[in-house]
DNA sequence: TCTGGGGTCCTAGGACCC
DNA sequence: TCTGGGGTCCTAGGACCC
């Protein structure tokens, strides 16, 4: 049996632990230049903001019931997304963190009869040690504990567990709940399967397997079978990251060279810290940028270059050199770029780097260095020392006015709470 | 005016091989 | 005029997830 365990509106359930007067406000967390709301407390879903939506086009909405909106705060999910898992990772042997904010555990050393207070034993403990609510499923497979955690999160009689164990309990889950909503189907396989008449989870599950393998190919037959009660989509413990991106967009589209080059030179960096952090090397870089797709009053433009490394690579100023020097080949002068990223692919091992015969660089040197500047960023705080391309104009290109501090990850921040 | 960020997996089709 | 068959590998793009 697995248990699926997924915080309720994480991020803000973050805020609200240091902000315990919002509790039963609406509250919402918004994307990066306060762009959407990414994040709704149950009072903000009530008043029908919706996943998504822009704060520009809920701004009266915001301001009449008075939603208190924050800027996301990252280092502060983090955190506590830590905390609880590290909680839940205690208590089994096979576990995987699935996002941010969710995880699956088999929960088979447990006796069947008492898995559901374990369970609800664990909610409270995360409640109680973190303050964050969580949800969790039970079930024979990962999709129907996912179907179980919805209930558990809709339903307060659970409190916060409910389990799909019996051949009664699988069939009245599925029968109430629809298609769409099920793990795996997305809008594409909706559209298709309401098509062809199926609008709940039961009905699909009771179709045949040849028309889940020919409507959906095989993704598709692969939640067939589990939410038929069968164990299909095994446990994964995510050893190593096969893609690293870091991307943002603008408050204000960018046509500086400069100022475009330092952004990329910031997201490398990133990128290249997370990297060594997982002890891995990328041996290819993608660079890009494009304007803005909302805007019809001016010309599209979307600039990507594909650099394979000669020798994979996670030190940051060869990333950093690699990519700017991409970024000046596709430049275009005039373009309003609104979004710029850096993803680092064809991720392996560092013990796994094949030299190169003429290599000219002094790579355990140019490592030795690296070790420093981590250890002077860890020591000190993020950016305490980076490198010239990463800061050539100071200018501010992101927006976040709501943002919260740092509770538990700045010291400098930590500080100021405490003062107060 | 203002519209996020970071991932994984699968598939079709092209390139290439004998 | 007529021009095979069967593989593998790689990549781009789609679909999906949070």
């Amino acid at each position: 049996m697995y248990a699926l365990a997924d915080c309720n509106n994480f991020f803000v359930s973050c805020e609200r632990v240091f902000r315990p007067d919002l509790e039963g406000k609406p509250v919402v967390v918004l994307s990066g230049n306060d762009g959407c709301v990414v994040s709704r407390s149950n009072e903000a879903k009530a008043l029908g903001i919706t996943m998504g939506a822009p704060l520009y086009q809920i701004k009266a909405l915001v301001e009449k019931d008075g939603v208190v909106c924050f800027s996301s705060n990252f280092s502060l999910y983090g955190d506590l997304s830590d905390r609880v898992m590290s909680i839940l990772r205690q208590h089994t042997s096979r576990f995987e963190q699935y996002s941010i904010d969710e995880c699956f555990f088999n929960i088979d050393h447990v006796p069947a009869e008492q898995q559901k207070a374990y369970c609800e034993k664990l909610v409270k403990a995360i409640r109680q040690g973190v303050g964050i609510p969580v949800s969790m499923g039970i079930a024979s497979s990962k999709t129907l504990a996912k179907v179980a955690s919805k209930y558990a999160k809709k339903y307060p009689g659970y409190h916060g567990v409910c389990e799909i164990r019996t051949e009664e309990q699988r069939i009245k889950a599925l029968t109430a709940f629809e298609i769409g909503d099920v793990w795996g189907i997305g809008r594409r396989a909706k559209a298709k399967l309401t098509a062809a008449g199926v609008t709940t989870a039961l009905q699909f599950a009771d179709r045949s397997a040849d028309f889940a393998q020919n409507m959906l190919h095989k993704p598709g037959l692969l939640t067939w079978q589990e939410l038929r009660g069968q164990d299909v989509i095994d446990i994964t413990e995510l050893p190593m990251k096969q893609s690293i991106t870091t991307s943002r967009t603008f408050a204000t589209a960018i046509t500086e060279q400069s100022l475009l080059e330092e952004q990329i030179a910031n997201f490398c960096a990133h990128c290249a810290r997370q990297l060594r952090t997982q002890k891995s090397v990328a041996q290819q870089l993608y660079v890009y940028a494009h304007t803005s797709a909302f805007r019809t009053d001016i010309d599209q433009h979307y600039l990507s270059e594909l650099v394979t490394l000669p020798v994979a690579t996670a030190n940051s100023q060869e990333l950093i050199t690699f990519a700017l020097t991409a970024l000046r080949r596709a430049y275009r002068p005039g373009a309003l770029y609104k979004k710029a990223g850096v993803v680092l692919l064809k991720i392996i091992p560092e013990a796994a780097v094949v030299p190169d015969l003429f290599d000219v660089k002094d790579r355990d040197k140019d490592k030795r260095l690296q070790r420093v500047l981590d250890h002077i960023d860890d020591r000190h705080g993020k950016r305490s020392i980076i490198f010239g391309s990463q800061m050539t104009s100071g200018k501010q290109v992101y927006k976040t006015e709501h943002k919260s501090p740092l509770y538990t990850t700045d010291l400098r921040d930590i500080i100021t709470i405490h003062a107060k």
